[in-house]
This record gives C-alpha cells, structure tokens and sequence, in this order.
DNA sequence: CGAGCTTAACTTGTTGCCAAGTCAGGTTTA
DNA sequence: TAAACCTGACTTGGCAACAAGTTAAGCTCG
C-alpha cells in the first residue's frame, strides 16, 4: 500500500529550485518583454549557487523559447507569442480557420512526392504494396511566424492529378473538395506531445525545447473511405488549444 | 514577402546534432530497456565534439525521463511507460475510465480546504468576494505511478456538506452525483502544454522536462450552472490521447 | 569642449581538470 | 584454493579558470 510520502523516494533527483523562481518571476509579470533578466554571477550569489547551476536553469529557458542570451550583454525576455484559437474536434479546415479569425496565413509547399514503401502508412490507406501514395508536406506560417507543419499521405490512385498539381497543394482540404470528395471529417486523432528535431526546429523557427504537439488522424469521406492519413505538428506556444463538448 | 529560406537567419543557434542521433537510435529500437548506453567520452571521440556537448544531450534525455545516470558506470535507457487511453472530448470521468481499462488507480487527496480571495477563480464560479470557495486536490496513481494531479474549486454554498467530508473526496464527479446534480459535462476545455515546476515533479515522480498537458474546465450540470472550475494536470508520457470527432 | 581612445568591470561562452564512483583483473593472505 | 584486497582504467559529476564580448567612465588630443 503506497502512501504519499514514500513517492518521494522515487525521484532519482531532487533539484533546486533556480528554475521555478526565475519562471516564476517571468509570469508573475516582473519583466516585460526585452527586460534584461539578471546575470548568472548576480543569482549565483543570491542564491549561493555555483553560477553553472543557474546557467542550467537559464538555458532550458532559453531553449524553451522564452528568452534570448547575448554574450556580454546579458539574457532577454522575449516577446509572447500570440497565439491562435485552434479548436482540436472541430472540423474547420486549417486555412479556415485562419481566415476565420483574420490572421495573415502563408503556406509553403516543401515536399511533394511519391513514397518508397512504408509498412505502417500503406496500411493505414490500405494501400497495395506496389501502389503510388504521395507525401505532401506543408509548412504553415501565420504573421510570419512559422507555426505548423502539415504532413499528409494519399493514394495516387484516389486523386490521379496529384501527379501534375502536387507542387502547388497548399491545402490537402481543399485539393480533396477540388478533386470531388465531399463530406470530409477526421476519423479519430491520436494526440501525443515531442520535442522537435533539429530539422523540426529549423522548419518551425523554433529553440530545441519548445514542446510540439503532434495530432495523427485519417480524414474520410461521406462513404466512410479512407483519404489521407495526416500527422499535423504544431508548435504548442502559437496556439490556444479548445475542446468542445 | 518571406521566402522559404529567410527563415532560417531566424534562428538563434544552430545546436548540432547529437541529441537527435541519441533519440534516433532509441526510437529506432537500437536499445531496450535497461541497456546501456554509449559513454560520454566515447561519442566526443566519434562526432569529434566537445565531451560537454554530450553531456548536455545526455541531460537534456535525462531531465525528459527517457534514461537514468549513475556516475561511474555510465547511462541506462529507462522502460517506456505504459499509457492509458484517455479520450479527451469524452464525459467518462477520469476514474471510470481507468475502471474500464482494468488500471490499478489510487487516488490520494492531496488538498481540502477553503482558498482566500483569487480574482481568476472566484469569477469563473460567479462567487462573491466574501463567500466560500473549496479547493480539492487529488493525485492520480495509475499501476503504483502518478500520473496526473486533478484540481477543483466549488462553492461551499452550493454542496455545503463539504466543509465535512472535503477529505474524503476522492473523485469530484462521484463527489457532486453524490449531492444530487445530475447530467455533468464539461462547457469547454481549454488545452496547454507545460513543463513541471519543482513541486509538480515532486508529484508525479517526473523530471523536469517532462510535458505535461494541463486541461482548464467548467464544469456544468443538466441547467448549464458552472459547478466546477477545473484544472487537470496529466503526464503526457502516461497517456494515449484520443480525440473522438 | 567634443570626439576618439583606453581600460576596468561587467556579461555570457568554453573547457580542462579534478572529484567521485564502478568494476574487472591481478595479487596477497589465510 | 577461495576470499579479500588493491589498483588501473573506465564512468559520470562538478567547477574554477580562461575566452570572448559589451559598455561606461575616464583620459587624451585636436
């Protein structure tokens, strides 16, 4: 029988908490973006901490986006990235609803080709093995913040124009109206939160600690037939994620 | 007009990639459970980095809960967790869904008692400044691991018996069907993800990168009267995250 | 007296080296 | 001959010292 305090025997260690109070003076609104946060020897002190230690705790800050450092001059707040209302089972495409709420979408197109052989994809589209399925990858920017990276998979044989248009998909949604598929909604989406790769955060923009929120999902049509499947990483800072019941 | 390639002079450091060519390995299944893993010296000498470099990608797995240190004989990949199905647009309460997956759950009231005057909370209630409102705190233990921390806030006015047996709460749902409300739903969930603070590590037995998914509710019955105001902490390594659509 | 230069005091960035811990093989002892 | 001890080679952990960059105050020069 467990009880509340053995738990803490479980913890392999236990840190100081640098890192809590400087957060904890960034929400509280003690700076405001571009303020200077104080230097590594001045907490070092403080504290009566080894400045390595503070260091650390600046650096995941730093890596979580939320601060910038310049060599000589000091550490930064940064601005607060604005975020966009999302709402995760709604069925409103990604452009939509970005017009909807009035912000400045651009979308770039950065792959656009037939696949080699994928066991888990092919079968989710129940494609055969020597079957052509597309990758469409699209990077989605809004403001000029890069805020998304859509990647979709289809079978060439559902949409035999991809082969002449893929390039200039910036909207799986709307390529799939245009083709003639109506009544389009997502099946179920499995939702799961990473960090970005070193690729991911040169596409996103993004410091290495900035947590993604993955969503993966079939979209169907009006006959229940399996379209795309999709997997959608969106950085989980530009966006206020709702659930409606 | 932003071009693709504008995009990366955004960026402030380019880290190099050692961090990912860790993960890679331990997603492509290179290592099980429990193995160990290539020292600090011995991959300096292979990318012909600095021995600090991957120390600090080793920290950063570390801190995300993936592997365990131990000084002198080196670092070991830690099992992965088992997840939960957890259906985030569902109206099971959290200790209904654990008793449908056959999970061991333990439930410890962790908090019980009245809050003083908070501007955020006593407005989402529709409470005076001078009334009772009930915070309740409880962690979640799935299979002998913590995994979320459930926060509420009532009225005292409204289930008066709480000043009573505020201890004894064990689960808010069960807790209002108890004093009689009936046809219990969420209005609207809003989503974020953060990193854990030193005490919520403490909680759940995490490390302090590991993200955790924070869900903010009301909760309101069958007359659309908010009951609850919520606020559900979950490890997000601990769950399988489905969205019904 | 203003502009330019210098320098000390500060800032973050990097790294070599020492500390602490592990373990296997070799040596010593009973 | 088996157990205990020692030691070198390895591991991660910690940090002081040096490197690189910034800036403001003081000094010098025209």
């Amino acid at each position: 029988m467990m009880t509340f305090s053995s738990f803490f025997i479980r913890i392999n260690s236990m840190k100081d908490p640098i890192l809590d109070v400087i957060v904890s003076d960034i929400i509280q609104g003690l700076y405001k973006p571009g303020d200077k946060l104080p230097s590594e020897n001045f907490l070092a002190e403080k504290y009566s901490t080894p400045r390595i230690k503070i260091r650390k705790a600046y650096e995941i800050l730093e890596d979580m986006g939320y601060i910038y450092s310049r060599q000589g001059k000091g550490r930064f707040l940064r601005p607060k990235h604005s975020k966009m209302e999302l709402v995760i089972n709604g069925n409103e495409s990604f452009t939509q609803k970005a017009r909807t709420q009035g912000l400045d979408l651009k979308t770039i197109n950065i792959i656009s080709q037939k696949i080699e052989y994928n066991n888990k994809i092919f079968k989710v589209l129940n494609a055969e093995k020597n079957e052509d399925v597309y990758h469409i990858k699209l990077l989605r920017i809004i403001n000029k913040n890069p805020v998304a990276i859509h990647s979709s998979f289809i079978k060439g044989r559902l949409v035999p124009e991809i082969g002449v248009v893929k390039e200039k998909i910036l909207s799986m949604y709307d390529f799939l109206k245009k083709s003639g598929f109506s009544k389009l909604e997502s099946e179920k989406t499995i939702m799961s939160v990473t960090l970005p790769t070193l690729h991911e955060q040169e596409l996103l923009c993004c410091s290495p600690l900035v947590p993604l929120i993955l969503f993966e999902s079939k979209t169907i049509d009006g006959q229940k037939q399996i379209l795309l499947y999709s997997k959608i990483l969106y950085r989980s800072d530009s966006f206020q994620y709702v659930i409606n019941h």
